[in-house]
DNA sequence: CTGAAAGCGCTTACAG
DNA sequence: CTGAAAGCGCTTACAG
């Protein structure tokens, strides 16, 4: 063999692997041949509309499904207006929080045959500019706005828009409508928990006093622990768990017997550092997480129990609720605050309580 | 105000703020008219065809700034047969690998104006096929499949579609077009590394001796390091680093300087573990991760030297690959093995030498 | 009961 | 230099 003719095998082969370009699909126009109908037929034997003999429409769609036949979405949407697409717009870079409610979002709308586009924007005001607009061109029927904490907003001003906006763990116009989860309630789950597991002395050691949740959840902390205690605000790493510790076991007066903690990675802190001093998670003292981060919650020693935003539901209802939108369904603003609930794992000692 | 009033105030308000339905789109028609031309013209002059007078080409290409005119992208696909969107198809949950890929292919193909369905298949097939076929559906110019290890393939058959079909980090057909890492040489850096610092006896504590990557990297540890000493393979998680520590701490024999591992999770139960018992790092002993997982690497103390698979490079050439075969050019069926770089932190001593 | 025609918003030969 | 016409793949009044 040439090289020439090598050089030439080769790249027929390629040609007949890689150039998907030939094999065209098929059209309503090859479905309405092949039924001998016409093209109108068709179309209201697919779509059950229409009035034709029933058998007409039986072998109809028996052909459709024989040719493989799947209308092209891009041919109806200019029809109705409705692109069954919507965009997902997230600054959540790690994905901690965009990813369970993408998934929401997804399942909730997979069902009603709507696709999502999910556009990471970081910070940038021009990046999101321009994804937004790409997802305007394609005619998406909504967009979602999701972040990671619920008192910022994206970079991105998406009021006056065509297409209709939701809010899910970020914030909002103040008529729009936007998801987020109930801190407050959240906070309460955890401290009544351990209260009922019999705990009297609770610490709470949290995040940066700036964010809304930290100060909704330390409010709840207060009225539902009733400490005189200050909050212990601090950062959102294991490194503050730590030193919160170091703090309250080098101070004078008693220790606690329960430590709740603002996020799952602080509470890891807090268990390492206990574990270290020879103290006993949950002998000697509990400790509660918040965010049921499973990476972090499930390899603490001994695994985290934690409050846990049941984002997923959340994205599922601002799936549905984008969707009703674009259907005209009239739909009230405001916030809506979805309920947490509390994940039982062993930091905190008495599990069979839970029954 | 009667109940009734109220409540028609209300819903108007409702209407005016939430139904978006009203004010529709400007056309090429609106444009066209308002720049005194035919709609053939308008369109010649925005896509910068045709033959027209120079300043009826710019006076239109201003009205359509002013008006605001983005041209309808499912009009334009439906005589282009293209839709400028790709999925983006994974069964990664939690999104480890498939977040940086997502990011790359995003990054790379924003500015060709392409757009990216997310779907998250887990490991349902019927989910899976589900989902492509709402990708086809909406006409993908193509699809890029991605997962979390390179020797599974995921759970829906991607062979015989008419669009390109492009793997990245999943196991892909032989004619395929395949991205992955190239574990060997990263395990090779991570150990060079080591022995540069002057490491002289190193373990290799990993995952299930099943995955693929885990025996490449196994491979190369043996090579560079010299070792005669049996791999250690085992689960990816903490747990196994601690008790991979253990044994080797309660065998009889010397005691390694070095400890390469599998994942950075196994890396950071190591790094406890180690300093559980009082063996410092990286005074005592090295220990270099593998993944770069910002969460794990960055929060184990001292932070974690790790080798990192340049996901997002990965997905940035996926992505411009589907583009590539989506536009008809010849692309060479293959598997493609990127380099990964390490990443140095504290967890080795001597960062002094990097440079 | 079925089909021809118009049209969704564009682009692209083809006339003039 | 500019515009009328055809057409992408569908759906939906409207005739017959």
């Amino acid at each position: 063999m040439t090289s020439r003719l090598r050089k030439a095998f080769f790249f027929s082969l390629l040609e007949a692997k890689l150039d998907t370009s030939g094999n065209k699909r098929t059209t309503i126009h090859d479905l309405a041949a092949a039924a001998g109908v016409s093209i109108s037929t068709a179309s209201k034997a697919l779509n059950n509309t229409g009035r034709m003999g029933d058998e007409t429409r039986k072998r109809v769609k028996r052909i459709a499904t024989e040719m493989g036949f799947r209308p092209n979405a891009m041919a109806r949407g200019l029809l109705s207006k409705r692109s069954f697409t919507i965009g997902l717009l997230t600054n959540d870079t790690y994905g901690r929080f965009t990813l369970p409610v993408m998934a929401g979002v997804s399942d909730a709308l997979l069902d009603h045959g709507v696709s999502v586009f999910l556009c990471a924007i970081e910070d940038d005001p021009a990046l999101g500019q321009t994804h937004v607009e790409a997802m305007l061109d394609k005619q998406v029927d909504g967009i979602i706005a999701s972040g990671k904490r619920v008192d910022k907003r994206l970079p991105v001003d998406l009021s006056n828009l065509q297409v209709p906006v939701v809010y899910a763990f970020t914030e909002g116009t103040p008529d729009s409508v936007t998801f987020r989860s109930d801190d407050a309630q959240g906070a309460r789950l955890a401290v009544e928990w351990l209260r009922k597991l019999g705990r009297r002395h609770i610490v709470h050691v949290t995040g940066p006093e700036a964010f809304f949740s930290v100060r909704e959840r330390a409010a709840a902390y207060r009225e539902v622990a009733g400490e005189i205690e200050p909050v212990m605000y601090g950062i959102w790493a294991e490194s503050w768990g730590h030193e919160a510790v170091q703090r309250i076991w080098t101070r004078p007066g008693g220790k606690p017997d329960a430590i709740f903690c603002g996020n799952d990675q602080i509470a890891r802190g807090v268990v390492d550092a206990l574990r270290e001093r020879g103290v006993k998670v949950p002998q000697d003292i509990s400790v509660v997480g918040f965010d049921n981060w499973e990476i972090v919650a499930g390899q603490t020693r001994p695994p985290l129990t934690t409050v846990d935003m049941c984002l997923k539901e959340l994205g599922r209802q601002a799936g549905l609720t984008v969707l009703a939108m674009a259907e005209g369904r009239p739909v009230e603003p405001g916030v809506r605050k979805l309920p947490c609930r509390l994940v039982v794992r062993q930091s905190c000692g008495a599990e069979n309580l839970e029954e």
